[in-house]
DNA sequence: ACGATACGTTAGCATATGCTTACATAAAGT
DNA sequence: ACTTTATGTAAGCATATGCTAACGTATCGT
């Protein structure tokens, strides 16, 4: 499986997508992060180890704690892929012309 | 589960994400689409009715044919879904200083 | 040293998913 | 009508995945 297939999967889960949403601003520990949903901790673990794999986050270890925050360089790479995804062959050109038409519907 | 979990799910599955490239620019027939792949075409056909029911493909049916094309408006809430991911909060200046130490770095 | 704290790891389970084989449907040609 | 062609549907299987419970592992405080 490829890089960002990796990527793809790991940002699909909504649970995954909740935990990246609490670590993009703050840097929380896994304990803190953890609190914020109803499943058991080892499952949140388990879910930062696949967030961290694919570098969608990063750890720092401080004492017994680690602290977990969103990785830019991987985000940036996961945009820059579904940029790609969009743009590619005549896609671009096709939406565009669909929104005019679109467009045209609704003032009509 | 919610509508943009489902086609999150969708488009994250390789092969319709191959099938979804494949119609971007044609309107290929469900036959078309399966001789593209060495997968047998029930399978193809189970593909078609995951990204059909998500709002990512529209059918046009002719006489025993069913022709198959990308859903411009299903891939721009997408899109937007994510525009709106990336942009939570205070992500974008997160990145943006981040892409600005990587570029300090890159020069000296 | 020793217990407590904050984690990760493993085994196992229930469910979901992509695939195949076999069958159903429906339009077209003869 | 009957066959052919193009396709969807259903049943079943193997594998993947998210979860829990139990256990392993550092690090800190005393």
């Amino acid at each position: 499986m490829s890089e960002i297939d990796e990527t793809l999967r790991a940002i699909v889960e909504p649970r995954r997508r909740e935990i990246l949403q609490l670590v993009l601003d703050d840097e929380l520990t896994a304990g803190a992060i953890a609190s914020h949903f109803d499943v058991t901790r080892p499952a949140i673990s388990q879910h930062l180890g696949v967030l961290e794999k694919c570098g969608l986050v990063r750890v720092r270890r401080q004492g017994t704690r680690r602290y977990y925050r969103a990785e830019p360089e991987g985000l940036a790479e996961l945009r820059e892929f579904l940029r790609g995804f969009w743009n590619t062959s005549l896609q671009q050109l096709k939406m565009a012309a669909e929104e005019e038409q679109k467009r045209a519907d609704t003032q009509s």
